[in-house]
DNA sequence: CGGGTGGGCGAAAATTTGTTCACCTGTCGG
DNA sequence: CCGACAGGTGAACAAATTTTCGCCCACCCG
């Protein structure tokens, strides 16, 4: 149902993802025009048409900042609403000992990504010196890295650690202002570095002590459930 | 800090929380007017500067629909010391209240689990009513359905099924001669179609009695490793 | 009485924002 | 080479809302 964007449609789209999260409302078609660094509104208002009819967005005719998103779908577990703080926690399961993100309390729209109930981990899918009680599980939230084999909605696998620690060229999991995505890490002058390994996701950069971009740790597997 | 309001300025007051409550957003002044029954959005605009000189709302000039109020409790639990890599953090920005996620606090190491165990399967991953005691893993040994996410290497879950009981059209994992490979499969005249989804693998068919061509299941899941 | 305050009316002006139009520039796959 | 498509520009226009202005009325209080 929702059709594939191009690279310039996903800037757009997660600059207004941005804004609604930051702001609490939609950015006006001059805001994101200046955001994204053109000189015509007009421009914008095309690809918010294109968008709108791809299903990603929804607006009311003459409304200001009605952009609505749609995206907003569960692919991997269908968790309830339960947004709020996010912790890390140590649980048990199966005489093994698991961390996962997990929310608590009340807010509001904010993380939706990470699968609450704990998932188990073949020690054969990540290396022998990885402490799985350091693992976590996350789910990616774009199609970035879709070149690297790792899809939306995939359950990945991430040993939690550093942005230093994370060896340079590896694959992370990053979280992008409230999104969590998987990119590909890399470190140059103290500079950080995401690549997206789809042509239609733009390479982005910060310095590490950006707190819109916090490495959460290194990506190790992923799952996928297969068929619809 | 907060004056007290006359009968009509409570009225006004209400009537706007009821609405950001209902719409989730502030009405304009004439839903204002026409809600409170006045014929000019002029008076409810005076009525306004009132009550945000009397600190009860605030408005941003010139600005659709930005009233806010400023006598609601905290609708959000203010994040505490909460052990973990994020945290939701109420803040002030640009005069207006925002939430964030920051990663004060960050991350601490973790205790050493070192357990080993089976090959494990999350039961997340397949379906509810899969017995997963007939499922197995296997490895797909070829790229044919690279276009649908399965590489050559993944580790496949499947349910172990004859070919009559996988759902037309659907993943299944087959013995090709000695090679286990991932096809979509579809039924048409009792014969079995062996569907590739990349270009560069031919689909096949054959007789369902055919030998050389054995249907293991159907593939529920998958997982691979991720980085070299 | 006289004045301050709270409320109202209607209309016009000002702002912000969304929509449309005409035209131009690349890229990409027949 | 052609034509569709994604993007861009600037300008004019339309729609939704806020702000201002002038004038009116009813109370309440010293």
């Amino acid at each position: 149902m929702r059709d594939r964007l191009t690279q310039r449609q996903n800037q757009v789209l997660e600059f207004i993802r941005r804004r609604i999260h930051r702001d609490g409302r939609a950015p006006s078609l001059q805001e994101i025009a200046q955001g994204i660094g053109v000189s015509s509104v007009s421009g914008v208002h095309k690809m918010l048409v294109v968008l709108e009819e791809k299903g990603h967005i929804r607006r009311r005719p003459h409304e200001a900042r009605s952009i609505e998103l749609l995206d907003e779908e569960e692919p991997f577990h269908a968790a309830g609403e339960l947004p709020g703080v996010l912790m890390l926690k140590t649980m048990e399961q199966g005489g093994r000992r698991v961390r996962r993100l997990t929310s608590e309390g009340a807010a509001h729209p904010l993380p939706r990504s990470m699968s609450r109930a704990p998932v188990l981990v073949d020690p054969s899918l990540v290396p022998d010196d990885v402490d799985l009680g350091a693992c976590l599980g996350v789910v990616a939230e774009d199609d970035g890295m879709s070149g690297a084999g790792v899809w939306k909605g995939d359950l990945v696998v991430v040993e939690e650690m550093d942005w230093e620690r994370v060896p340079d060229g590896a694959l992370a999991a990053v979280l992008f202002y409230d999104r969590v995505v998987i990119r590909k890490l890399e470190v140059l002058d103290g500079r950080l570095f995401f690549r997206a390994a789809d042509k239609t996701y733009a390479d982005e950069s910060a310095r590490s002590d950006d707190p819109d971009f916090f490495v959460i740790g290194r990506a190790l597997a992923m799952m996928r459930r297969l068929g619809r």
